[in-house]
DNA sequence: GTCTATACAAGGATAGAC
DNA sequence: GTCTATCCTTGTATAGAC
């Protein structure tokens, strides 16, 4: 019985997360309550408070996973490969996040907009660190001659911001060009814009990338 | 003493919007009070709902406010000039926008992010035939072989988010780059950031734009 | 482990004195 | 036009039955 009791209590887990993800996206922090989220999970008020004590402490754990799913996806920038290879596998695993798991996102987004009470520990650490590093492989690049002089730091603002522009900014994205929601199509022509004008942007040609490490992340048409 | 009873509205309305959209920034709509806006504001509660009835009117008082900001100074796509020129146009005046008016942005991501709420009609209806608009003229530039064949819907929305960027995620800037704030050489920089690689992405050469047209929008240090 | 009932605070909005 | 006092709803959290 404690078995299934541990397991009833990760299926809960779950699905009150998964609700409580969506409430946060739609109305914040401060906006969402219990009683909506406990609505949307299918269960009574005080289960949800059972499982996670707070509502301060059960927004932490969506923030935490969303991070951890960052953290493990996201790392592969590094100097060991050719400028043109690392920013396309970099760009295209952003926009696949961001188009996976918009919810992440966009409460991602709206912590940093509102302020980032939540985040500010990780972001003065581990985020600067990160950013940091990475700057300084792309200054080896310049320095190399492989990319043009340009800033670090903005390309990867640069890239950060264009990427998840569309997880973001989805409900303006899908109602001004029309759709209803992104197709595979969509995803691949994403992918094949940014990196074409970013590394073109930067003074790479976009022919320089080995076929053999773009796979099937996008589909070049060129 | 109407006259000094008007000069009395206009002033506290003023004042009451200032806090809005600080309060609506730090905690959105819902999660902003009428409390610590009026608090932040130096007036009673109830004063605050003397002048805009409802918690809803005000929000809507402070989103049409922002959005006349918007449409005021970004309609300067035309294709009476080179697209050098207006693209680099367009994204100083965005970059400017963002950086002089960090919390409309705010405001207007985080009602994207939620959905578009109270935003859906405009989007339908002003944002979708600006858009539309839009692209058919850079698609004649492509026409033209101006610039390279690249999709105008991304190109626009390249735009949009590397430029507010800096203003929605300005903490998230700040913090990683190690800043307190943002000085004027970091927006000539940013400035000339965002032109030169979008611009060369484009197949279009930076050089090619006229000083003339280039004015104070940004130290063109290449 | 699960759920009903409830305590207690905060929020939006209004009535009415000044 | 301005502000105090108050109504009523909603929200978080807990107590305690099952």
């Amino acid at each position: 019985m404690s078995l299934k009791t541990g397991k009833i209590r990760e299926k809960n887990s779950h699905v009150i997360l998964s609700a409580a993800e969506i409430e946060f996206v739609k109305h914040g922090f401060k906006g969402a309550s219990m009683q909506a989220i406990a609505d949307r999970a299918g269960l009574p008020k005080a289960n949800v408070l059972y499982y996670f004590n707070t509502k301060q402490a059960l927004y932490q754990q969506v923030l935490s996973t969303i991070s951890a799913r960052w953290d493990s996806l996201l790392d592969d920038i590094s100097d060991q490969d050719e400028p043109a290879q690392v920013l396309t596998r970099y760009i295209c695993n952003k926009v696949d996040l961001a188009i996976s798991y918009p919810n992440a996102s966009k409460i991602y987004a709206a912590e940093i907009i509102q302020g980032a009470p939540n985040l500010q520990d990780q972001l003065r650490s581990n985020v600067r660190v990160w950013f940091k590093e990475k700057t300084k492989i792309i200054e080896s690049w310049i320095e190399k001659g492989k990319i043009d002089p340009v800033d670090p730091q903005h390309l990867i603002f640069m890239i950060w911001s264009t990427t998840q522009h569309y997880a973001d900014f989805e409900t303006q994205v899908l109602i001004v060009s029309n759709k209803r929601e992104y197709e595979a199509d969509d995803v691949d022509v994403i992918k094949q814009f940014l990196c074409q004008i970013i590394l073109k942007g930067i003074g790479l040609d976009i022919g320089s990338i080995e076929p053999l490490h773009m796979e099937n992340q996008f589909a070049c048409s060129l």
